[in-house]
DNA sequence: AGAACACTTACAGTTCTTGTAAGGTTTCTT
DNA sequence: AAGAAACCTTACAAGAACTGTAAGTGTTCT
């Protein structure tokens, strides 16, 4: 694993989990701005979240919550407030680790090294909208639905998942799916369009692939 | 999740945790013979293992580890001595989750309920000898290495993985195969046995599938 | 040595994947 | 409203992948 987003108001805190987790030989970011706080978190792709329950302004399980629901990121609550109370909540809205502060170092490390495990299954995943892809094996998970796409389909899905909500311009799919931007058949690029939303439809999906007319396409849900 | 294997000696403690998981809607099981432990677990094929750390002769650590080494059960440890040391350690050797006795029983459910999330990913993954097959993918995972089997290749893998070091005859690989024990084409089954094994090879497994005259088939590490 | 069993290679039918072509539909502009 | 541009859809075909069959070779047992 590399890197963790440290969210923790205090500042001796923070410095000193920063520190902590650096000699282990992780890269740690830290989130400053805690009006954005998912929004950073999300910008800076950390593998792993270490997420203070009592944010100035901000709820902390309101930041957890929506993680969760925006991506897969793994998060570690931490929190001074030794109650059974905030720890069931936490791992009710899908945090993966709780721990109470103050939190001897050895046992942080050895939690999230625990983690780990979790987060190397998940890696290779690219989520959105209800779906989960795993470029290694070319296969998308729907619910309950597993599904091995073609490679061509796993390549463009691919490229709308690492934008979601924005757009992909047919640039970036033509050097995605055939190494360059200057061939351009674009009749090649509708047909393998139209498959795809085929094989999503047959799943049911709710995520629809919209045609940004003149310059690409973008999923959204 | 369905089943759960309770490894705790102490009488009252296992009738309380067992009627706490089934109350939760668990199908619980429990060991009897704590000198054959792993062997009992195994044989229970729980998707889930509570282990008390101090049983009656036999070393929890032992048994974590001998479990972990064999299989991809998860575990979560429990234990009434409540050192750092020894959560540390549990986390070490490969357990899962770690929690001290006496334990609230819904901060135990709770964290059921999160280690599920492992479980269900690790579900479908059939694992021995260094390989690790998905069969909902037919993907199989060699250390570092990724390769999609073929439906044949990976039916037939699954049914020697299934039956780790003892005979897979050839009426079962028949049934596995084609659906039927009766129809057999001898060769077909020798054809593909070839190409699983050249497919392995080309990955450099130490696994062996070992012929065995006039029966069948068996892997080996 | 012969028989039984197993292994390997090559070939062919089938299916899957993808590029191409052609025609239809939608959207934009004037 | 008409024409053009962009996009969508369907069908076809070449190539690759998968699997069953056949034939010949190698190995093991008696």
């Amino acid at each position: 694993m590399r890197r963790i987003t440290v969210v923790e108001d205090d500042n001796f805190m923070r410095e000193e989990l920063q520190y902590r987790l650096e000699q282990a030989g992780y890269e740690v970011s830290v989130v400053t701005d805690f009006s954005k706080t998912v929004e950073e978190i999300q910008a800076q792709t950390p593998e792993l979240v270490l997420l203070d329950l009592n944010l100035p302004g901000k709820n902390g399980y309101a930041v957890c919550r929506e993680l969760k629901s925006k991506s897969s990121i793994t998060v570690l609550v931490l929190t001074s407030r030794d109650q059974l109370k905030d720890e069931l909540q936490a791992l009710e809205i899908g945090a993966d680790e709780f721990l109470t502060k103050p939190c001897h170092g050895e046992r942080l490390l050895a939690r999230i090294r625990n983690l780990e495990k979790r987060i190397d299954q998940q890696q290779n995943r690219l989520e959105g909208g209800g779906l989960s892809l795993d470029r290694q094996t070319d296969t998308l998970y729907v619910g309950e639905e597993v599904v091995r796409l073609t490679e061509q389909e796993a390549t463009i899905l691919e490229q709308l998942l690492l934008h979601p909500g924005s757009l992909v311009n047919k640039q970036q799919l033509f050097q995605a799916l055939w190494g360059t931007e200057e061939y351009i058949d674009e009749n090649a690029l509708q047909v393998a369009m139209t498959r795809l939303r085929k094989t999503l439809t047959k799943l049911s999906v709710e995520s629809r692939i919209v045609t940004v007319r003149g310059r690409g396409y973008q999923i959204e849900w």
